[in-house]
DNA sequence: CCAGGCCGGGG
DNA sequence: GTGTACGGCCTGG
């Protein structure tokens, strides 16, 4: 028969002596089924001339090689012999070689470490989650699903699953603010799916919520957890640091109750790898940690520091968890008071956030499933660098490329030492301008790698030496191939030759998936730079990390050089970026240099018009002459602004002091008026010193770091904490404190008060003029020539009141 | 500047 | 078990 089904979760299996691929999946006409397929042996591959019987009778126990094959093949961009050795099971593979590399004669083993079911998927050329097609028989089944025995299997579509996913989160006994699995019961188990809300417990309370539902003992709370994921038959179980924490604290907890936690779809119990760093593998369903590959992947382009759960859907969904103390669980369960009630809701509710947060990343991390073909149980808890590196397997073995080995530990240690000189930054002169072009080179490192064919297989061949454009480095001249196309650059320009597709659609049609997609393909692009230099990569290139960035300063060099010599002022640059003084020109004129430019840049290297700005300010160092790097402000057309690196007062600032930088900046590019700026400054200062200002606008928000107790030196924000604390308030780790500093003598931890007990005329004025608002705009008003005293008014006693060594270090 | 230690997420 | 065990930040030497 012949069935078509989108596989979610991949496992092998020792069956009869040989490995069987177990593909879980969901079928198109949406039944949950199990496909096997016997017929995939293992291999690695050996390259020299050993003795071929010899090799061929290599055994260790029951490891065992079945045969050997001669084959063509590539290693590193060059053709080679090499021999295939495949093996009766997958762990003979690295005992197998561990043997075969002694044989006289053997030059290198390769490949002896990519997992089973990951090759193959790389020679079935399956993808995950797409629609692929089995011809097959039914069987009898070992699982909660029926089985069907793979006669042949491909991918037949671009078609991609609607998953169904489960989010699942627990709340447990924890009264002494310590973390024991072995002592402390699970109290809450709560699941939320589409149309599908549930927590279970075991203490009953009066409650009309329909949703909550109540067993006698912490045992069957379990069985019952079990028996509703089964019941929603998810084809994807997401959880928030469920591998750090609540698959391993169930496991835990199965095992003192001397019961099964029978959720995976072999009857097998849920396997938790690893020990620092766990990971928790339910056979058949795929488990999303869904917090691992928002701090990896998604969290580079957030806001946050904190990757809570509450931070993260606060940024993410606009939503935050249910507002109780958690650290008040534990008593209200020994009393068993009503406000259990509200830890059902608070456990719904991060369940809930979980499911909303899932939805919101899926699509993201089912475009990476889809480019980098490996299961969505793996993309979940991979980083950039080794996206690189399987999206560089798959390319590589499409191309019968040999995969290089990783590093040993000792050459990854070694890589380690290895640095490479950066980016070019152009010093601005502090200073107001108007009228400024910006301009950047579209994705300078991956247009550079495609355009200069730079690869490990291309660098310094012989056959090129007098022919190629030569970079010069720190570290020697270096030549890349002209002959042949080489890995990198030929996976890299298709990467931007795909999104440059999908881009064109996007215009025509906004699709969440299209969108994703171009954004996957643009991140895998931008890290191939760092891949690279990346210390434990297989393709490790620390030459063409350091050509790259070569190639890069000489081309911002170009330009600027030649926009200068068509006599326009540069005022800054930074990596990709030039900013042009418009001066007497007009902005057609600078794009006639843009277009200069790029007649004169190789293959699809390209400079952009980023966009023209009436207004723009560079500050100065805050010791000494020259410019800040990486800090200005610029306003378009719109009116909108354009700030960067202004973040001196991100952390420990009240609202009082990002808004008057903020206003400053605003006066100054909007209306070009640094009367009113100044007028402005004084009269907040002067509102300041008659505690005129909310209290509001004069708290100051850090998040605890650590617990009270572990400080060495307090800080004013943990003084604040141990108020709270005294009062009564649970105080950890990532709590955010909230506080004012009042008038008084003395450490600055001494005047500190919580914003709820501070009266208006209480706080210290002075204290914020001189530490929060002044520190954020002095030198804006550096590049206007005005000082700082010019700001604070006549009222102002000593330049040095509440500015003794003790607050500065604070 | 480098090595080594700590901690994140979770209750 | 196609072996193990992350990565960023801070401190101390």
């Amino acid at each position: 028969m012949r069935l078509s089904f989108y596989p979610t979760e991949i496992e092998y299996a020792i069956r009869n002596g040989r490995a069987v691929v177990w593909l879980f999946g969901r079928t198109v006409e949406g039944k949950q089924i199990c496909v096997i397929d016997e017929e995939f042996e293992p291999y690695f591959y050996v390259v020299g001339t050993p003795d071929l019987e010899e090799l061929g009778k290599l055994v260790d126990g029951e490891h065992k090689v079945v045969r050997v094959e001669q084959v063509r093949k590539r290693l590193n961009e060059h053709e080679i012999n090499a021999l295939k050795i495949f093996t009766n099971i997958p762990k003979a593979v690295p005992i197998i070689k561990d043997k075969a590399i002694q044989l006289a004669g053997v030059e290198g083993a390769y490949e002896y470490d990519i997992l089973y079911v990951r090759r193959y998927l790389i020679d079935k050329k399956l993808v995950p989650l797409v629609k692929t097609d089995v011809e097959c028989e039914e069987i009898a089944s070992e699982f909660k699903v029926p089985a069907f025995r793979a006669k042949s299997i491909h991918c037949v579509s671009e078609e991609v699953l609607q998953p169904k996913m489960l989010a699942i989160d627990i709340e447990t006994y924890n009264p002494d603010n310590r973390m024991n699995m072995k002592k402390n019961p699970v109290l809450m188990l709560g699941l939320y799916g589409k149309d599908f809300k549930r927590v279970i417990t075991w203490k009953k309370f009066s409650t009309k919520e329909p949703w909550i539902e109540f067993v006698p003992t912490e045992s069957d709370a379990l069985l019952r957890f079990a028996e509703s994921i089964a019941e929603y038959a998810p084809d994807m179980l997401a959880g928030y640091f469920t591998d750090g924490f609540d698959f391993p604290y169930l496991v835990e907890r199965a095992k003192v109750n001397k019961t099964k936690l029978d959720i995976c779809l072999d009857y097998g119990s849920l396997e938790i790898r690893g020990k620092t760093q766990s990971e928790a593998k339910v056979t058949g369903i795929a488990h999303l940690d869904i917090f691992k590959f928002i701090r990896r992947v998604i969290g580079r382009s957030m806001k946050t520091d904190s990757f809570s759960l509450d931070a993260v859907s606060k940024e993410l969904l606009g939503e935050q968890k249910h507002p109780v103390d958690i650290g008040h669980l534990a008593p209200a369960w020994d009393e068993g008071s009503r406000e259990l009630e509200d830890y059902c809701r608070y456990n719904l509710q991060d369940c809930k956030l979980t499911y909303e947060l899932t939805e919101q990343v899926l699509p993201n991390l089912i475009e990476f499933v889809r480019i980098i073909r490996l299961p969505p149980y793996d993309i979940n808890r991979m980083s950039f660098s080794i996206f690189v590196e399987w999206y560089l397997i798959h390319q590589a073995c499409a191309q019968n490329e040999i995969i290089l080995n990783k590093p040993r530990r000792t050459e990854e240690s070694d890589r380690l030492a290895d640095r490479i000189k950066g980016a070019f930054v152009f010093e601005p002169k502090p200073g107001f301008y108007k009228n400024i072009a910006v301009f950047d080179f579209r994705s300078l490192y991956p247009s550079i790698i495609a355009s200069h064919n730079i690869s490990k297989g291309t660098l310094n061949c012989p056959c090129c030496k007098e022919q190629s454009e030569r970079i010069e480095t720190e570290r020697g001249i270096f030549w890349y191939c002209q002959k042949r196309k080489g890995l990198f650059s030929s996976v890299i320009g298709e990467l931007i030759e795909r999104r440059g597709a999908i881009k064109k659609k996007l215009k025509s049609s906004k699709d969440a998936l299209l969108a994703a997609r171009s954004e996957a393909l643009k991140v895998l692009a931008n890290s191939f730079y760092g891949y690279m230099a990346f210390a434990p990569a297989r393709w490790y290139c620390i030459e063409c990390a350091e050509s790259t960035t070569a190639f890069a300063r000489k081309y911002i060099h170009q330009a600027i050089d030649t926009a200068q010599k068509e006599g326009f002022t540069v005022l800054y640059s930074d990596t990709d970026s030039i900013f042009l003084l418009l001066d007497n020109k007009t902005k057609d004129d600078s794009l006639a240099l843009m277009e200069n430019i790029n007649k004169t840049l190789p293959g699809i290297m390209e400079l952009d018009y980023e966009g023209f700005y009436p207004a723009g300010i560079f500050v100065g160092l805050k010791a000494g002459e020259g410019g800040a790097k990486k800090k200005y402000a610029l306003i378009d057309e719109q009116g909108k602004m354009k700030i960067r690196g202004f973040e001196t007062i991100r952390r420990n600032s009240s609202v009082i002091a990002r808004e008057v930088q903020g206003t400053v900046l605003k006066i100054l590019l909007k209306e070009h008026d640094p009367k009113k700026a100044k007028a402005y400054v004084r009269c907040v200062v002067e509102d300041l010193r008659k505690n005129k200002l909310p209290i509001e606008s004069v708290v100051i928000t850090t998040a605890l770091s650590k617990g009270t107790g572990a400080y060495t030196s307090v800080g004013p924000h943990v003084a604040a904490a141990q108020r709270m604390e005294s009062k009564g308030e649970r105080v950890g780790s990532g709590t955010i404190i909230r506080y004012i500093v009042a008038k008084g003598k003395g450490k600055i931890r001494d005047k500190v008060r919580l914003p709820e007990e501070a009266k208006q005329d209480d706080y210290d004025g002075e204290y914020y003029i001189t530490n929060q608002v002044v520190p954020g705009i002095e030198r804006i008003f550096a590049v206007l020539n005005i000082p700082v005293d010019d700001l604070l008014g006549e009222t102002r006693q000593s330049s040095l009141s509440g500015f003794d060594g003790q607050n500065r270090n604070l």
